[in-house]
DNA sequence: CGCCACATTGAAGGCAGTCAAAGGTGGTGG
DNA sequence: CCACCACCTTTGACTGCCTTCAATGTGGCG
């Protein structure tokens, strides 16, 4: 997609004028990287933040033993690292593509002259960090509350919810990570995924068709996305 | 303390000027809550959010077995909900005080229409919803990747720095909650937690002395923190 | 064709939650 | 002033979910 499109398509740029976004075009800086190279890590001078144009980035944070947990998993027309601009001066997490991708680096300051003075641009940073502290809010609540069958269930639903494909009257989703990012997201390993996927097949809720799956009971992983059944 | 002070000091109307505030907090509505009374529950359509005059506040997640955890703890001049204005249209939480509270409520569309049109209460806004996006990143990371002895540790530690006091040279702190409330918003609850604290006392890095712990040994307390030893 | 990353399955062990019971503490009212 | 009661804290025994370790299976791509 060409840069303008895809900046224009940004929430984050949402309900500005032409001549605007090419304003803030003008101010960014465009950037490719390779799969697994690294964008930034936690604890680095932040000097800005990102939209990404194309391709799929993690945003994730490492333990000491060198488990990852998956902050966020940020697709086209999305900005990640906003927050760094207002809070500390640090990235709070790495950041690394899933895919090729192309990026439009904002330096810090340049941006924050231009939100100064653009009241709608101000309101929409407001609308994106709030919905993004809503998915944390959640994750948290998933993660400290909630077994990994529950937060499968979840996930699966919401991706289910937002995609159109159906077939003979089942819902079809398409994972667009692999299964070990998945589990990385949902707070877990590989092999607890895999087992957990499993008993769902096994129940009939799901069929697993490598990175597709069937939705045979939404009702049941209702059930067990809210916690009601094991 | 007078309530235009109380606002004055919030961090989300620093920088304005008297009469701003004045105007602020002319479309608030002040009101007490009592110790326990619910403030507003998960899932509950939010008109309005709130600014903490005076007292302790809650803001928590509950499992559907009951177990709570709790997302934030509330002091004077803070606000909480202000998310709940721009993302979605519920309160994402439970808020109940921990001690009897004076709370200043704002209306939505009153509030809206102030911040479309003051600049500087937009990036006092933006600020804030960054500073606690921040610290739901570090919630996530510790909830995820580290154990119950690293998360104290690091809680405790957070504390001492924040604390003046000091004893014989060692810094003294107050866990202004009880055990329970501190488990909870540790992830864990208050019989783990017990243990957890008396084998930090049992290895000489702190001493428990009911709410006031004494830290012996903060370069021990680190190295579990960062998750280093165990 | 063979490599390599990803995925699956089994066995074993540990961290933390549950259940139960016995102190401790603070606040309230008699 | 003190006795009672509700709530908090601590300790022990047990259970279970999930991670770790190890080995095998699989699929895509040079």
């Amino acid at each position: 997609m060409e840069t303008s499109k895809a900046l224009a398509k940004s929430n984050l740029f949402s309900g500005l004028t032409g001549p605007e976004i090419e304003q803030i075009r003008g101010i960014g800086i465009e950037k490719s990287y390779g799969k697994g190279e690294l964008i930034f890590s936690d604890g680095q001078k932040a000097t800005g933040f990102f939209v990404n144009l194309s391709g799929q980035v993690k945003v994730y944070k490492l333990s000491v033993e060198g488990r990852e947990q998956i902050l966020h998993i940020i697709g086209p027309s999305e900005a990640f690292a906003e927050a760094a601009l207002f809070a500390g001066s640090t990235f709070p997490a790495f950041a690394e593509p899933l895919t090729p991708s192309r990026l439009m680096f904002f330096p810090k300051d340049r941006f924050l002259h231009l939100i100064q003075t653009n009241p709608q641009l101000s309101l929409n940073m407001i609308a994106g960090l709030s919905t993004l502290l809503r998915h944390f809010v959640d994750l948290v609540e998933e993660l400290s509350l909630k077994d990994v069958g529950a937060r499968l269930s979840a996930y699966l639903l919401d991706l289910a919810s937002r995609s159109g494909e159906t077939r003979g009257g089942d819902r079809v989703l398409d994972l667009e990570v692999t299964k070990t990012q998945l589990a990385s997201r949902l707070g877990t390993i590989s092999e607890t995924l895999s087992r957990v996927l499993r008993r769902l097949q096994n129940h009939k809720m799901i069929r697993v068709e490598g990175k597709r799956i069937v939705i045979l009971n939404p009702e049941a992983l209702e059930e067990i996305a809210s916690g009601l059944s094991t």
